[in-house]
DNA sequence: AATCTTAATGCTACTTAGTTGCATTAAGAT
DNA sequence: ATCTTAATGCAACTAAGTAGCATTAAGATT
C-alpha cells in the first residue's frame, strides 16, 4: 500500500508539500486539486505517502485530518518521534513545532504514543 | 443555548454520566439512546450540557468527539483547566487524566489552549 | 520500441457524522 | 389551569470518507 509509482497526480501533491512546511487539511487538499484529480485519488495518495513515511498526519481541533511533510517515526530506536502541532484559531494555519512531548508515566496505564495540539494565534494574526 | 429544562432525555444522559467517569464518544451515545431519543436530540443535549459546563469534550485519535463529566474551565482566573486524556488502543475506553499540561512559550506564537491525548493500553487490556 | 503487468486513477454509489427547518410537545413559570 | 417557549422528533440535507469496478498509464521486461 506504499507509494510505488510516481504518477502525475502524486507529483502534484509532492510539489505542494515541497513548497510549504504547513500542515494542510485533507478538505483543503481535495479543494486545491479539485480540477486536477478525483477526491478519491487525493485520499489514496495521502494514505500511501503517509505509509511511505513521506508525510505524516494528525487530527486538528475539529477532528479534521491534516497532513504535513516528514516522518514521525524517524529516530534510531524505532520509537515515535513525537512533536507538537500548532493551529491558529484566527486564520486556520497549522504547523509542526520543534517541541518534543515527553511521554509521562501513569500508574495502571501503558502509554505508547501521544498527540499534542497547541491552539492560539500565529505570527501573522498575533499582531 | 445552555440547559434550562430538565427533560426526561436530559435526565437520561445525565444519569449515564453519573455512573461513569469515562469519556464516551458521541456515536456510542447516539447508539446507547437509539431507542430512547432522536440522534438530533443527543447532539443538542450534549451541546447544551457542554455550554453549561456540566460536560466537556475533546477529539480523540480518529477525530471522533468524546464527552466526559466536568468542566474544563473551572480555575479562578478563568483560564482553561487543561488536562490530558487517555485512549486505549485495544478496547477503546477513554478517560480524563489528572495530568496538567503546561502551556509552553513559543517565539512568534501566542498559545491560548492545548489538547493532549495519550494513547496506549488501559489497566484491563495491559495485563 | 513494442509489449506486458498491475499499480493507480476516475467515476459512481455508498456510509457515516453532523446539521437545519419546522411542526409538535412538554417543562415549569405565572 | 393556563401560557410561554425551550426542547424534541422527524425528515431532509451537507460533508467527510470509503468501496467496487472498469479503465489508464508507470515502468519493468522482452
Ligand atoms: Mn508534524
Ligand atoms: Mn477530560
Ligand atoms: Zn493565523
Ligand atoms: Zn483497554
Amino acid at each position: 500500500m506504499a507509494i510505488s509509482r510516481k504518477t502525475k497526480t502524486v507529483k502534484m501533491i509532492l510539489d505542494l508539500f515541497g513548497e510549504t512546511n504547513n500542515a494542510i487539511s485533507i478538505v483543503d487538499l481535495v479543494s486545491i486539486f479539485r480540477n486536477k484529480m478525483n477526491k478519491t485519488t487525493v485520499y489514496r495518495i495521502l494514505n500511501r505517502l503517509e505509509e511511505s513515511g513521506i508525510l505524516h498526519s494528525f487530527s486538528d481541533k475539529d477532528g479534521l485530518k491534516r497532513y504535513a511533510k516528514g516522518n514521525q517515526k524517524t529516530d534510531p530506536d524505532n520509537k515515535n518521534d513525537l512533536h507538537s502541532h500548532f493551529l491558529c484559531d484566527d486564520c486556520g494555519v497549522s504547523t509542526c513545532l520543534p517541541l518534543e512531548i515527553p511521554i509521562p508515566t501513569i500508574p495502571d496505564y501503558k502509554i505508547n504514543t501521544s498527540q499534542h495540539l497547541l491552539i492560539g494565534q500565529c505570527d501573522n494574526c498575533h499582531n
